[in-house]
DNA sequence: AGCTGTGACTGGTCAGACCAGTGGACTAGG
DNA sequence: CCTAGTCCACTGGTCTGACCAGTCACAGCT
């Protein structure tokens, strides 16, 4: 079987494309990194050989990427920035507001990820770091008698720790941009439910429970009363039919 | 407890961002659906008042963020996209390179992404797509005699099988796309091991374990070989003193 | 009817201009 | 000598107007 001559159709590249592969090639190779400047626009007019137009196309494409930041009028040009989470979340918020990912997704993708890290943690911490998480329940008792946001925030510090615990930062981003996303879906029904202090104190429970198989070195128990945690926390904000599947997820 | 008035550092907004605004708006009320086309940048400038350039660099941005495409001499204007996760993905990209994540957060994520997703579909699974589960695995069968990058298709096709099972697409983009990332890091490696039909024949055989437990409706012990395969097959890849926190990942 | 050539549009790029903002250098005051 | 204030060169943001190459719809030919 002889394979016939085959040809990909030909697409224009343009050139402000080219410029931002250029940037961020010598981003991915380490010349260029967060913190350094780039050159300003009419200095990279004459180094790209482009008309600056040109050149803010480009800025603007990495700009919208997180990738620079343009300030008017400073003299060192524009800025690398370091990773954010912004445009990874900016883009998750895009998906989920049209349909393309749905809340139950999102809810089951965090139960998962917190539910692994969790029993990772369970097995690589170290006995400060057990003081630490116990330290954040504490944070998170106290917030209860402040507001939603406040307990949301400690919330926040607990799951932050388990990540760091557990030695995978992929995990901890996703699980933070995930959980951005979520709140920014429904943070307001929450904190206007009529119930959102009893809800508060039965997640702060969980969350010991949690501490205290962690405790027990019980990696598997601590996963599963994560998840199901979680489970408790959001169920009643997903359609009926999405919540078997989660369910599905708790078990082991 | 009042609170002292709070100010925010005010930035400027930029022409072309409030444009990016508006459409992105239109977009998510529905004013503005997948296919529909924009006006031509000329007529755009008329309607935002703004100049042309303007114009161009919001277009620019929302071409990168996936929104829309131009293509030169089209007189019926930009198009309109439908959603997709290519810019998603561009941003996980983004965040594997810059991060530095290490091979074993990635090889670990994906342990629990996969693993996860096979206990979901375990449970979810039809009998026609556990037939169509059997099929891949025929199709790897055959691939191994091809090559590794057959092989490596194949085993894609399998994972996309077992996410599409899971209901999640969100699980499913997160472990393509780390997938591609981590072949890109080691496949060169991998395609030169001298024992790579081996490999490829151990990987096989743990695939059809999996299904078998699926088979069985048993999606604990699915998960657990799953991610035993993925170790296996990865491990050789990872600095010693990482296995340790992976082999803590295989457990339940 | 089917094909073809044409032309009025499109987007891609360029050149040059103006303005408001920034920050470092310079200067006046301690 | 050091600090506080001024200033200006340069920055990015925006505008105008121009040219080219690509695309598509349509008129006119076969």
């Amino acid at each position: 079987m002889t394979k016939t001559p085959q040809f990909e159709p030909v697409q224009p590249i343009r050139a402000y494309q080219r410029i931002v592969e250029q940037v961020e090639d010598q981003l991915a190779r380490g010349e260029l990194t967060p913190g350094q400047r780039l050159p300003s626009e009419r200095e990279l007019v004459s180094q790209f050989a482009v008309s600056r137009s040109t050149v803010r196309e480009a800025l603007r494409v990495l700009e919208s990427n997180g990738v620079v930041r343009s300030r008017a009028g400073d003299p060192n040009g524009p800025e690398v920035l370091p990773f954010s989470q912004v445009a990874l979340r900016k883009q998750l918020v895009r998906l989920a507001r049209v349909d393309e990912l749905t809340l139950s997704e999102l809810i089951g993708f965090r139960m998962i990820m917190d539910g692994a890290a969790i029993q990772v943690a369970s097995r690589l911490r170290t006995p400060e770091q057990l003081d630490e998480l116990e330290a954040t329940l504490v944070a998170m008792r106290d917030a209860i008698d402040v507001d939603f946001d406040a307990f949301s925030q400690a919330d926040l510090a607990f799951h932050e720790l388990i990540a760091r615990i557990s030695r995978n930062t992929l995990i901890q981003t996703c699980n933070e941009v995930v959980r951005g996303v979520v709140l920014g879906l429904i943070s307001d029904k929450i904190a206007h439910a009529p119930n959102s202090r009893s809800l508060m104190l039965e997640s702060l429970h969980h969350h010991a429970e949690v501490v205290d198989a962690i405790r027990d070195g019980n990696g598997h128990a601590a996963a599963r009363i994560a998840r199901q945690n979680m489970y408790d926390y959001y169920a009643g904000y997903v359609p009926e039919s999405d919540q078997e599947t989660l369910q599905a997820l708790i078990e082991d």
